[in-house]
RNA sequence: GCGGGUAUAGCUCAGGGGUUAGAGCGCCUGACUGUGGCUCAGGAGGCCGUGGGUUCGAGACCCAUUAUCCGCCCCA
């Protein structure tokens, strides 16, 4: 019997491993000096908090959950998104009480099942970060600014965000009126299953690829034209403080989010050298989740980025990323023991030592120094033992040189 | 979930109804018995994704299945 990982799920090989570290470890360290705080919640949750917060008609929800039932009858959900489990944290723990702000960062697996695709996985990661309890625009801004920063700071160039402000509750329903006013000629042609789609949610008719779709809403208004004036407020201060930040954004009236959660503020980050799967990064404002959940109402933004996303991005961008390697490789030319020894003594001195524990040829072990990209060869064999010493070799410059055996940790250490 | 493509060595791929299935790269060994990269020589490694079928004969053709890729849907 031969196995082979799940469809949709990835073995993260030692080869790839650099770049998760360096992906994972750029995000943290980066929310950490905007005073973000790690949290880690659980893979499973009880079904009803995703049905609750992201909508019951949410494609998410509606028929890309994994669900099951437990051994004790409960309906468990593989979490298919970052934010909400964080939010039942918050409430749970009392993270975030009224009149405080609450900064939280996380990296975590999400399950969404679909056909998989490059770039689309049913087991995903995502990098998150939540600013809970804050409702003035400079929450908005700093998420974003985050955001961008990241962005730059892995090495992706020119990262532009995708900006648009859907409105609250109220201003959305009158948008939502307008879209199929303005369409109804068109929708009433359409097939019975376009109708109850286009009348479930009528704004994710604007992020449509189809072109038929995008001539018949043009001439339609933009939705930030439908804007209570609080929120056409917010939306005009968050561009000024991006711009202060040196933001790079670009005003984006199609982009809707798929979850029902998102209030106001929404965005989204893309690149052209995905294909189909071109969004890096989502995210926005959701004033009501916390309340829905059974918290006291709590304003807040967050943003999620797709690790494996951002990996095919940066190999498109062929952005280099530096593996580790070791920086001393001990040969042994019969001296087994005295290489061990050696071997032992570096790695407890903390610098990163290889060896070969196969004893292969003296020619075999150089190759395999060679290949492990190490910066010295260390060779030992009688006549070092002999004379307390050791030849060290500087692989890129093939020089070699005798050196006392007692000095060999600090020479390396001055060096490392 | 819908439509289409692909599956041959560790990797990238060629081949094509007929005896022992190939290349390049990688790997191992060796080329004055203590020294890598370059070169040269040798070698290991594949029931041609899996299961059925057609055929005298299938890695090739057909069907199913699994995985993967592209598009849709959706989103990270």
């Amino acid at each position: 019997m031969k196995f082979q990982a799940q469809r949709g799920t990835e073995d993260v090989l030692p080869a790839q491993a650099g770049k998760w570290r360096h992906v994972e470890s750029a995000w943290l360290e980066l929310t950490l000096l905007y005073g973000y705080g790690e949290i880690r919640t659980p893979t499973f949750e009880d079904t009803q908090l995703f049905i609750r917060t992201s909508g019951e008609t949410s494609d998410i929800v509606s028929k890309e959950m994994y669900t099951f039932r437990d051994q004790g009858d409960r309906s468990i959900t593989l979490k298919p998104e970052g934010t909400a489990p964080a939010m039942r944290a918050v409430v749970e723990h009392s993270l975030c009480p009224p009149g405080t702000v609450l900064r939280l960062a996380y990296v975590t697996p999400f399950f969404r099942y679909g056909r998989p695709q490059k770039g689309r996985l049913r087991e995903a990661h995502q990098l998150g970060l939540e600013l809970v309890g804050a409702n003035s625009a400079n929450a908005d801004a700093e998420v974003l600014e985050v955001v961008s920063r990241f962005f730059a700071k892995i090495g992706i160039p020119d990262s532009v965000i995708l900006l648009n402000s859907i409105g609250r509750t109220e201003c959305r329903e009158r948008y939502r009126a307008a879209i199929l006013e303005h369409i109804a000629p068109w929708l009433a042609e359409q097939t019975t299953e376009d109708q109850e789609k286009a009348h479930k949610n009528p704004m994710r008719l604007l992020d449509s690829k189809d072109e038929k779709v995008h001539a018949v809403l043009a001439g339609l208004a933009p939705v930030t034209d439908f804007l209570e004036d609080d929120s056409k407020q917010r939306f005009e201060t968050i561009q000024a403080l991006l711009t202060e930040a040196g933001v790079k954004y670009r005003l984006a009236p199609e982009i809707v989010r798929g979850l029902d959660y998102y209030t106001e503020t929404v965005f989204e980050v893309q690149s052209d050298k995905l294909g189909a799967q071109s969004s890096l990064c989502g995210g926005g404002r959701y004033d009501n989740l916390i309340g829905e959940i059974g918290g006291a109402a709590t304003p807040s933004v967050g943003v999620g980025i797709g690790v494996e996303r951002v990996l095919l991005a940066l190999e498109a961008y062929e952005v280099a990323i530096q593996d580790s390697k070791p920086v001393a490789f001990v040969v042994s030319a019969g001296q087994d023991a005295a290489a061990r020894n050696l071997v032992r003594e570096l790695r407890d001195a903390g610098i990163a030592t290889d060896w070969d524990i196969e004893s292969r040829s003296m020619k075999s072990q150089m190759r395999q120094a060679d290949k492990s990209g190490a910066r010295f060869a260390l060779v030992i064999g009688d006549t070092e033992v002999q004379e307390s010493a050791v030849q060290v070799k500087e692989l890129a410059k093939s020089e070699q040189f005798l050196l006392p055996r007692a000095e060999v940790v600090k020479w390396l250490q001055e060096r490392a």
